[in-house]
DNA sequence: TGATTTAACTTGTATTTACAAGTAATATAT
DNA sequence: ATATATTACTTGTAAATACAAGTTAAATCA
């Protein structure tokens, strides 16, 4: 579906060092091999390998002492879900559920929307949807997506109900998201929200609003979150 | 005060490029000089140019595109005050004043503390201080902090009036943030946040729970930080 | 004119080499 | 036995080099 690519030696190194840790393999407080360790297991040189461990300090995988070596430093992802910084972690992911509560549908921008938008977006109008995601079957997420509706053919058409809308970008339309900004603020709950994610009206959310980017230079993909923190926080690495 | 240390090369050329961006010197979309300019223009190689510039990105001060070059993206820090990710950009804490609200003072440690201590922390006591940070006189931080009384004499008799923890720590006990962990959540606003905070009781405030690291490994600094965020967000990179 | 190819840029990935600086354990001298 | 110095590790910084891959604009061809 997506053209296969050649992935970088850092990163294959990144990805398995970065399993190795959410399986268990490397445990908090473990000592990672050492970089000459580490260029001889998988044969490569050390600036290599210093790029993987640098991307996976970063992402708040390890940290790195000089003179002593990359200490494993696991944050519970699991409880914390959503990563502030660092790659958004489909770690946590893996456990939610997703419900559709508006299917994804084309119309015109809102006025006054939350990111400043290019004349080409303006005209092309948005794919929107709503969704909400779960946890243990209390719901967590109240996603609010928009997508300028550029080289997206049929994608109203596409079924989310298991596929995230990540993967659906990625191996449909070969759209990848690089990385992005995103605002954070604490409001009372409107009537809406509280009902999606079963609170009481005024009470606390988390409200994300995120602009995404992609490979696409030009295209772009905005969401507004709100997030039920009373019994899960949100984790941030700096 | 602090002893004089060697600068490393990339990272004078990260603050000669972000005091450019933050000066306006370049501004929002300029593309900034090539890699090989830079490295002619400064006198390094390309690989130290490259840890430069692979930093700025890390801090969302540029964005890197292959083919184009390395594109300013001067976020808003000035209203967004606080960054998640990066470097606590001591930007948007030019204009923030500080009002001590409890000095400095020894005192055990919280039961039930928000982060787990060493037993080494638990058995020193810690320092403890709160204050409100102010933003054209309207607050919007209430900090808690908290730090473990370890090789810190004469710390409580510090002034702390104009200069920030970091800088007392930095400057007396050669203690330098190297980065950290933190939670985010959003809560109603308890009648002493609200008091502090000029807000209603029960209004949403975002709570922040940091735990910071130092480049003296047994030595965190913890804060609890309550964030009015009617009129400002905090914003993110990732 | 208009489409295509080419060339000249840009950043991305990777190797090799060298030395500096921090850490920890061992060996040495007192 | 206790400091002190040495040594053997670790990561940090930096250079010089090479080619891959993406972008853009100029040159070429139809």
């Amino acid at each position: 579906m997506v053209p296969p690519k050649t992935i970088p030696q850092y990163r294959r190194l990144y990805e398995i060092l970065r399993k190795h840790i959410s399986d268990g393999v490397y445990t908090e407080g473990d000592l990672l091999p050492s970089e000459n360790e580490l260029c001889q297991l998988y044969g490569m040189t050390r600036p290599t390998v210093r790029q993987s461990l640098s991307t996976l300090a970063n992402d708040g995988y390890i940290r790195k002492h000089q003179g002593k070596g990359s200490i494993v430093h696991n944050l519970p992802r699991e409880i914390g879900i959503l990563s502030v910084s660092g790659t958004t972690s489909a770690v946590g992911d893996r456990k939610l559920k997703t419900s559709i509560i508006i299917k994804p549908v084309l119309m015109k921008w809102p006025d006054d929307f939350m990111f400043p938008l290019t004349e080409l977006e303006k005209e092309s109008g948005c794919i929107y949807m709503e969704r909400v995601r779960f946890l243990d079957d209390v719901p967590i997420f109240y996603d609010i997506s928009f997508i300028a509706n550029i080289n997206l053919p049929r994608i109203t058409a596409r079924q989310f109900e298991n596929k995230s809308l990540f993967r659906i970008l990625r191996d449909y339309y070969h759209i990848e998201i690089k990385g992005g900004d995103q605002r954070i603020k604490a409001i009372p709950a409107t009537s809406k929200i509280s009902r999606f994610l079963h609170l009481k009206k005024e009470q606390p959310v988390l409200h994300l609003e995120r602009k995404l980017e992609t490979n696409n230079p030009g295209i772009f993909l905005y969401s507004s979150i709100f997030c039920n923190t009373e019994k899960y926080s949100i984790f941030g690495r700096f």
